[in-house]
DNA sequence: TGAAATTACCCCATTCTGGGGGAGTGGAAT
DNA sequence: ATTCCACTCCCCCAGAATGGGGTAATTTCA
């Protein structure tokens, strides 16, 4: 490994039982340092300057401003900075828009506070900290849906269309006629039983078709 | 925990010495059996009903049929079957691919192959073994650009008419003037020097504004 | 053999799209 | 206070795109 310094943690946690343990747990390893705990997201993006922290662990479910809105704000003052949210809630939104807004890592509470180090390192040694379950969401996100309805030539169609292009040019990028374009549509609207483009492309990301 | 059987592993790598080291491995495990190992995948999915194996561990540069089209084949061939696949490669096409076919885990032979039993264990606990690379790897491809030169109101625009709705329809969805999102296009195709709606999602998508 | 997939063509009407222009309001920053 | 930007709405125009109706040849695979 190359250089190696303490790293700077922030905690924001409302409840105060466990922001105290973790400030405990994290304090007994040689290799981070809390350097401030906050009870809402507020007060630590007003402080966020004078904290110059490396890595914020996040809950969730916060008074006043919630921990997405926090991260959001956060990465857009310092994208430097690390986030891993910590929460009860595997809620499937929530786990997607933290990761989406720029977590890198995201823990249930339930998954034992030994662990909390380790996910501290983990993320260090450039990884994405994840509780299981968490893990398998994510990776399920990816997960398409063999029992499709539609042909693999239809697959391909909506796919295209569903990446905004016309007829004329899903045509031209699959050697074939506009017209063979147009007769694949009407059977996919058929088989999924919509009667657009943009239901047909609703009900095929619904369905993880495509 | 409920009740655990002894789970069935199949090995599909080419390489001789990895192959073996990880029978042997496997094998000192009593929550493991290799029922068999197969240096290509076309001889593994020949014999994938007489193994009934719970558990595919996959390389992805085979000789033959690729590893991608095996996982495609097996998942569809037996749905139930869990794949992690292990590669030297940690290339990201790869890595999306083997996901969207279904692999429930990506280890990279570099790991620690001390590892490869937690990993597995993990997968039991309906996690998703991934070495830490592969997990950032995962995770990033959900961050979005925060330097986009969009707006907010035109992200909004742009994801709708990504999704494939109409000028009228996201018009009736922000309950605006259909006019209103013409001009938010057009003020859109400028910022992304683009001239259509298919170049618009694709640089979007591509700079990770939406 | 027979069903499904893939390809291709015709007709029609309506909607959509992209480009051109202009304009008013409100908020935020300088 | 003024300027810049975001957001809103309006006009014109021509060509492209879309959805629905129908038909049909070839191939592929079970």
């Amino acid at each position: 490994m190359g250089t190696t310094s303490i790293k700077r943690i922030v905690l924001v946690e409302d409840d105060n039982i466990i922001r105290e343990a973790f400030q405990t747990l994290i304090s007994q390893s040689a290799d981070f340092i809390v350097v401030n705990a906050y009870s809402n997201a507020e007060e630590a993006i007003k402080n966020l300057k004078e904290d110059v922290a490396d890595i914020y662990l996040m809950d969730i479910e916060l008074p006043g401003m919630n921990g997405i809105e926090a991260i959001t704000k956060i990465k857009q003052l310092n994208p430097k900075i690390q986030l891993v949210v910590v929460s009860v809630y595997e809620n499937d939104e929530l786990v997607f828009k933290a990761l989406c807004e720029g977590a890198s890592g995201y823990l249930t509470k339930n998954a034992p506070t030994s662990k909390l180090i380790d996910s501290l390192k983990e993320l260090e040694n450039g990884g994405a900290p994840m509780s299981t379950s968490i893990a398998r969401l994510v990776v399920s996100s990816f997960h398409k849906n063999k029992q499709s309805p539609l042909s693999p030539r239809e697959l391909e169609v909506l796919e295209l269309l569903a990446s905004g292009k016309s007829y004329s040019s899903i045509a031209d990028l699959l050697f074939v006629d506009k017209e063979t374009i147009r007769s694949h549509i009407k059977n996919i609207y058929i088989k999924l039983e919509v009667h657009s483009k943009a239901d047909a492309i609703e009900k095929a990301k619904k369905n993880k078709f495509i």
